[in-house]
DNA sequence: AGCACGCCGACT
DNA sequence: GTCGGCGTGCTC
């Protein structure tokens, strides 16, 4: 007899069992044709749907482990695999991804080379998967009706009347809340009712947060009343005629407008309209340009209607509130930096990519996608519209978009609404700059660039008239290494194949100059420099220099030459000085008020700020991208100077903008002097075609790292033979990467370029089925690479 | 990412 | 003999 041997609940009925299966959040990679995951068997009662988050239990050690629900089923689920081998679901939190975005991540497993377990993984951010803010709150909800009308009071009479009044939609709801949306002062009558059965006690789980100053979505902190939206321009309402005309369906739009011509007003009457007929938005925007300024702008058009603005400043539980708000309903358009193109709105009626050339929309860990190219997919999915805008469109989008059979659609701004003309850029050879500084005896320092005779007098006459300036040195620290005077040696980092980047506190004008501390930047090693060359003894200087230096520079002068401006009149933006977004969005701040005079800073200033006063934009050297060993250098260094000469006269001031280079002849840099980007694009995409690169071409590139650098080519090679018995694709390499050692791994690169994302995909899969391919931590496969370092 | 299995050398 | 080195492979 079973019955002696067994309680009843260790045999449950798996006949009847449910099961689900379940994508584990773990580097498990089934081939994309496979199941993609594993069994296990429902609690009893328990239910699931597609989406939902679970934990399971995995291993032998039974490691409580996330996962998303992929599909449920009884036992024909499992397959052949036995149903008493099945593990039970640990927990499961219902409401969980969206299944268009379910399908999405299937579709970045595939593409992207990854698992689908951590697809998904990167779906979810990582305040939702905590529950950080999440509480459990009691709230009522009508009912159930009882057979006998209970006799009530005349005042608890008409507050049953009100409650009765409410939309189904308003339930569950806490008794202070419902209290308040039928008028009373206290929850006493809502006491009542519940005490008289009408009214029946539940468990929600609320999200909450603490409104900060920072919280720009919710509310408008400047205090003004929003301003009339402006009437769009002829050009603008073409845009929104066109792109309108296709909302409803999938259509991939590019929005190449130049700077300053109100790409952002056309995207908030395109949201508008979507809104209008109940549909939700998506509004990706690079992290660095997710300002208040940008946030406001979005929140004040669309005061009360749900907008959620996921910013970098965030808290973990505003990121989970956001993410709820989204999920429910409650926020219909969501502004956000590369993962915001996950976010779980319903009825989605377009989505935005700003900037779409931007490379922080590629992620450059696992899943290695690009936001622009998910949000296209998504389009695809949910059957809407997508938007690229650009100043400075990215060569593929353009490609798209203007290729013979082009299955996108362009739209050109080429005015500003303001009357504004575009900025006159001076091109300014710094090796001519060298002398005519020697002949005015500030010459300049070794190894440094600075701030020209050009550049200088440009800044004095702005300083002179009121106006302020932007200052673009693409580069962090204060000098690039440190070298010895006599025998060339320089500080390299032991662990990378790179040099020790001098680093400082800005000092103050008399004091001893600082000694430097070096900092590698690739393993974040630091030390301080030695006194003197280890092999000859002589003296170090410094190499190079960086928005450190330009700003002990740039103290120096204007103690000379403009005093009394005031402590915050410089201003240096980049990473090192800006840990928080707080400080950023207030160093924003003080240069909106006037405050500051001078922001000089990394390419964070290049893009999307918006300051009317700004008479002066300065590039310290525009060659720091140029001379990188990337196919795109040319690309980078034509947006960079594009978007940054942007910032100039915007306001009714006439813009000047001066480049300092050692190439003046550069294409990139003539083209970007004239603004004249359709030249640059089609230069560059024939000479790109002449390459075979992208993007004519696809390419994909797999970097094997390992400590020792014999095993790393090894495993390279490999995969570079495999890959060449396949017909159909170049492959380049085993090469070492130009960074060939980081963190004491040797990295060997294996590039594969392919006429199509087609035929490079099936490439990738072949492989990847065949058990060649896998995405380890020994092995990074990067579809579409944006960086080749 | 754990965690066990297993195939080698050193030692109670 | 057996304890334990970590290389390899599996996880419903």
């Amino acid at each position: 007899m079973q019955d002696a041997l067994f309680r009843s609940e260790d045999i449950p009925d798996l006949a009847n069992a449910r099961f689900a299966l379940v994508a584990v959040e773990r580097g498990i990679d089934h081939s994309p044709s496979a199941a993609q995951g594993f069994s296990y068997r429902l609690p009893e009662g328990a239910d699931a749907a597609p989406g939902d988050r679970v934990t399971v239990p995995l291993g032998r050690g039974n490691t409580p482990t996330n996962g998303v629900v992929l599909k449920t089923g009884g036992p024909e689920l499992l397959g052949d695999f036995p149903a008493s081998k099945a593990k039970q679901i640990i927990k499961v939190e219902r409401l969980g991804i969206p299944e268009p975005v379910v399908e999405l991540a299937r579709w970045i497993a595939r593409y992207y080379v990854c698992p689908l377990g951590m697809a998904l993984a990167g779906v979810v951010p990582a305040a939702v998967k905590k529950g950080t803010g999440a509480r459990v709150r009691t709230a009522l909800v009508r009912g159930p009706v009882p057979d006998e009308m209970p006799k009530l009071t005349p005042t608890a009479k008409r507050a049953w009347e009100a409650v009765n009044a409410l939309p189904a939609s308003a339930f569950p709801i806490e008794p202070r809340a419902l209290a308040d949306r039928i008028g009373e002062k206290t929850i006493a009558s809502t006491n009542r009712l519940r005490l008289a059965g009408l009214l029946t006690e539940t468990q929600i789980e609320t999200v909450s947060t603490r409104t900060s100053m920072f919280d720009v979505g919710t509310a408008n902190t400047s205090g003004t009343p929003p301003a009339p939206p402006p009437t769009p321009t002829d050009e603008q309402a073409g845009v929104i005629g066109a792109v309108s005309s296709t909302l409803g369906s999938f259509a991939p739009h590019v929005l190449f407008g130049i700077t300053g011509s109100g790409k952002t007003e056309v995207y908030l009457r395109l949201l508008r309209t979507v809104l209008d007929e109940g549909g939700s938005a998506i509004v990706l925007v690079p992290e660095i340009a997710l300002t208040p300024q940008t946030g406001r702008r979005f929140s004040e058009r669309f005061a009360g209607e749900g907008v959620a603005v996921l910013h970098s400043g965030l808290s973990a539980s505003a990121r989970h509130k956001a993410w709820a708000d989204a999920r429910s309903g409650k926020a219909r358009i969501v502004v956000g930096a590369r993962s915001a193109v996950f976010a779980p709105v319903t009825r989605l009626g377009i989505i935005i990519v700003d900037e779409e050339h931007d490379g922080s929309y590629k992620q450059d860990q696992l899943p290695r996608y690009h936001a622009r190219d998910v949000a296209i997919k998504r389009a695809q999915l949910e059957s809407c519209p997508v938007v690229l805008g650009s100043a400075t469109p990215s060569l593929e989008s353009w490609h798209n978009a203007t290729k013979a059979d082009a299955k996108y659609q362009l739209h050109t701004m080429t005015t500003r609404p303001t009357g504004a003309t575009l900025p006159e850029v001076q091109i300014v050879d710094i090796a001519a700059e060298r002398k005519l500084a020697a002949q005015r005896g500030r010459p300049f320092e070794p190894g440094a660039v600075g701030l020209g005779p050009t550049l200088l007098d440009a800044l004095d006459e702005t300083l002179n008239d009121g106006g302020q300036a932007v200052l673009l040195l693409n580069r962090r620290g204060f000098a690039a290494c440190v070298a010895c005077r006599s025998c060339g040696w320089t500080l390299g980092c032991e662990r990378c194949d790179a040099k020790m980047v001098v680093h400082t506190r800005s000092t103050k004008p008399g004091q001893a100059p600082p000694r430097g501390h070096l900092r590698c930047h690739h393993c974040h090693a630091e030390q301080l420099a030695p006194r003197s060359c280890p092999d000859c003894g002589s003296s170090l200087i410094l190499i190079g220099e960086g928005t450190q230096r330009l700003e002990d520079d740039l103290i120096r002068h204007l103690d000379k030459a403009h005093p009394g401006l005031g402590e915050h009149a410089i201003a240096r933006a980049d990473s090192d000085a800006l840990s928080h977004a707080s400080h950023y969005f207030a160093l924003l701040d003080r240069f909106a008020k006037g405050e500051t005079k001078v922001l000089l800073g990394t390419q964070m200033i290049a893009k999307g700020l918006d300051f009317p006063n700004v008479r002066l934009v300065g590039v310290i050297n525009a060659d720091t991208a140029l001379s990188l060993p990337d196919f795109r250098a040319s690309e980078r260094t034509f947006q960079l100077v594009t978007q940054v000469a942007g910032r100039a006269g915007r306001g009714g001031f006439a813009g000047r903008v001066i480049v300092q280079t050692f190439s003046p002849e550069d294409p990139s840099i003539v083209h970007a002097q004239r603004h004249d980007f359709r030249s640059f694009a089609s230069e560059e995409i024939e000479s790109r075609r002449a390459a075979g690169l992208p993007p004519v071409s696809r390419m994909a590139r797999i970097v094997c790292r390992h400590v020792d650098p014999g095993e790393a080519a090894h495993r390279a090679t490999e995969i570079a033979r495999r890959l060449r018995a396949d017909q159909g694709v170049r492959v380049m390499g085993p090469m070492p990467c130009p960074l060939a050692k980081v963190n004491d791994h040797f990295r060997f690169a294996v590039e594969i370029v392919a006429p199509s994302a087609g035929v490079l995909n099936r490439t990738l899969e072949t492989l990847r089925n065949a058990g060649v391919l896998v995405s380890d931590s020994a092995t990074a496969i990067d579809p579409d690479p944006i960086a080749l370092l």
